[in-house]
DNA sequence: ATGCCGGTTTGCAGCGCTGCAGAGTGTGAC
DNA sequence: GTCACACTCTGCAGCGCTGCAAACCGGCAT
């Protein structure tokens, strides 16, 4: 059977299509008596209104498109967990892209370039995004902007402060007798802004105690992930005068940091001691386990999808703000060593 | 500006609206000066067809749905990983959509009760269907599950040999000289068919090697994620007679596992040896790594979005099948040990 | 020259909905 | 009793595209 139609519903009625529309949309003065007749219809019938149709009617797709670069990395998996259900919530679907942290095709989507699916608006986590490619940008995209990258006025960034973050990170270690802090995860400025947010902090902890910073202990990464914080930690284990301590950028950095310290035969966090960033799920089961920082998800999704819709709504370009969010510090037995008998 | 039309790109080409869009479809036959004319005429306007519309035309909306109890649980999310690309590929965009495992939730999906977004078809992980509310779905509605229940001849089945794939799990560690072995994760029928299934192939390899099931280290767990596998093995380590190795149903159970064996002072795998199900990347990471059944989730994705589309294309509904997929066995340390000086 | 044929191209209508502006209706003021 | 006004409701056109079937065209047979 044929959907009921807009049309099946007035003739049903006896009311014309447009007033059906009306009493849908909750749009123009409807009185009691036509409400209650053509509600009645509608529940009849059973009617659902045709997206596809009202979209193209409404020259919008009602759709947004959350861009992150990796789906099975924990943290976004457990930010979209936020985001689609708000989304929802606003009457707007989410469709998701994965760019395997590939830079032209970051650039394609933000260009709009290929319009292999129709979206009024786009939620995007850059990984290769420098800021020439984000001024390239389709300036009628409505954007906003998770970690990397801060706002330069022409979209919306959400994001916790990296730096006081990273300072607390450290400041956690040195608080607990470290001296020797490794930071792993270290990128340059053009593709990693977050990295040296990261790195900042990590400096003005030191500062903030009066310590030097050994520039070796700090590591470049290409990516967040455990295989960088495996092979890192290998690295900096070879050294003949290896950390007691690092600050890995990401949660799956520090699991990855992990697995190759306990592998060395180190005892963590006796003989090292580690701190991730991001917490998420995994490094609450791990063994030992990982203290992080933990950023305010809940926040960041929803923060990003409102400010999206907003700017979608917006009848001109709405300047383009940075919209903190929130986070703290978990300290767990990575760093702590197993207090508690559990 | 305006994005151009068909109607734009005729008027420059000097041909019909339809005509171009035979050209851009490739639909009927077309002079090749025609064709000529119109593609030059695409290139210079940048030429992209509105998707909206086009479907609504169609009156086919160009999107799937795939339904998945969590999002960020690994598996789901590594299978999406392949979903996704495979879709996109042929022409299709996928909606995800998370049901928390609300069977409430994922009946009405399938129902297609809320109609809250639109799509062709469904790929679903169910958690809660029973074989009613899957029989009193909505029977024009394009559907393959992954998982849990087996086709009942109105949709398409995906996935492993669920009883081979556990036989071999358990093989592994009876060969291993383990005696006591429980099974973490068993499900009633009603809701988890897969469950059910994996209880069989754990039974099988005992009676294989001649061996007699204990009934009491065979535990139920609503979910098969990490606080139910740590749960698990609390309570089994609690007994007087503890298992010397676990079957675990997925490696979220196990890593759970493993987490409360190692907090309770046990080593793993000389005291207790654990294997997982799944294959996710965290189990390659964890310390001890965790031995797993890995599914061969590549063709699990692709198969599935095969199938759907099939369905999808398909004039009168086909016959629901059951499609198989490969799966291994991967042996790490949590069954063998530091084998490797790695 | 006429008719026919197959291959190309086109026009029409419509997918189901909404924006806009106009038509209809009842009320109160004069 | 008449007019103006405010409040409801409706009709039309169109979003951009495609299905369908008719129209067209050139070439060939008669």
């Amino acid at each position: 059977m044929r959907d009921p139609t807009l049309r099946d519903v007035a003739q049903l009625a006896g009311v014309s299509p447009r007033t059906v529309s009306n009493v849908v949309n909750g749009y123009a003065p409807v009185t009691e008596r036509t409400r209650r007749k053509v509600e009645q219809a509608l529940a009849q019938l059973d009617y659902r209104p045709n997206l596809l149709a009202r979209n193209l009617a409404r020259g919008r797709s009602g759709q947004i498109a959350v861009v992150v670069p990796y789906l099975d990395t924990p943290y976004f998996s457990e930010l979209l967990q936020g985001i689609i259900p708000r989304a929802r919530e606003r009457g707007y679907n989410v469709l998701i892209d994965q760019t395997d942290g590939d830079a032209a095709h970051e650039r394609e989507l933000i260009r709009r370039a290929a319009r292999a699916f129709p979206f009024d608006g786009m939620i995007l986590s850059p990984l290769g995004l420098d800021q020439a490619a984000l001024s390239d940008r389709d300036p009628d995209l409505p954007l906003v902007i998770l970690g990397e990258r801060s706002s330069d006025g022409t979209f919306d960034h959400v994001g916790i402060d990296d730096v006081s973050a990273s300072r607390d990170a450290t400041a956690h270690l040195i608080g607990l007798g470290r001296r020797r802090i490794a930071a792993i995860g270290d990128q340059p400025y053009a593709t990693g802004e977050a990295a040296q947010l990261r790195t900042r902090g990590y400096r003005i902890a030191h500062a903030d105690a009066g310590l030097d910073v050994d520039e070796s202990l700090i590591v470049r990464r290409p990516r967040f992930n455990r295989i960088d914080g495996a092979d890192a930690m290998r690295q900096l284990l070879a050294r003949p005068d290896p950390p007691d301590a690092a600050f890995c950028y990401s949660d799956l950095v520090a699991l990855g940091a992990l697995r190759a310290a306990l592998q060395a035969g180190l005892r963590v966090p006796e003989d090292i001691a580690l701190i991730g960033y991001d917490d998420i799920e995994e490094g609450r089961y791990s063994n030992p386990t990982i203290s992080t920082i933990s950023p305010d998800k809940a926040t960041i999704a929803a923060t990003a999808v409102d400010r999206l819709l907003q700017r979608i709504a917006a009848p001109t370009p709405l300047p383009g703000i940075e919209v903190p969010a929130g986070h703290r510090l978990i300290a767990r037995e990575s760093t702590l060593g197993r207090t508690s008998g559990g």
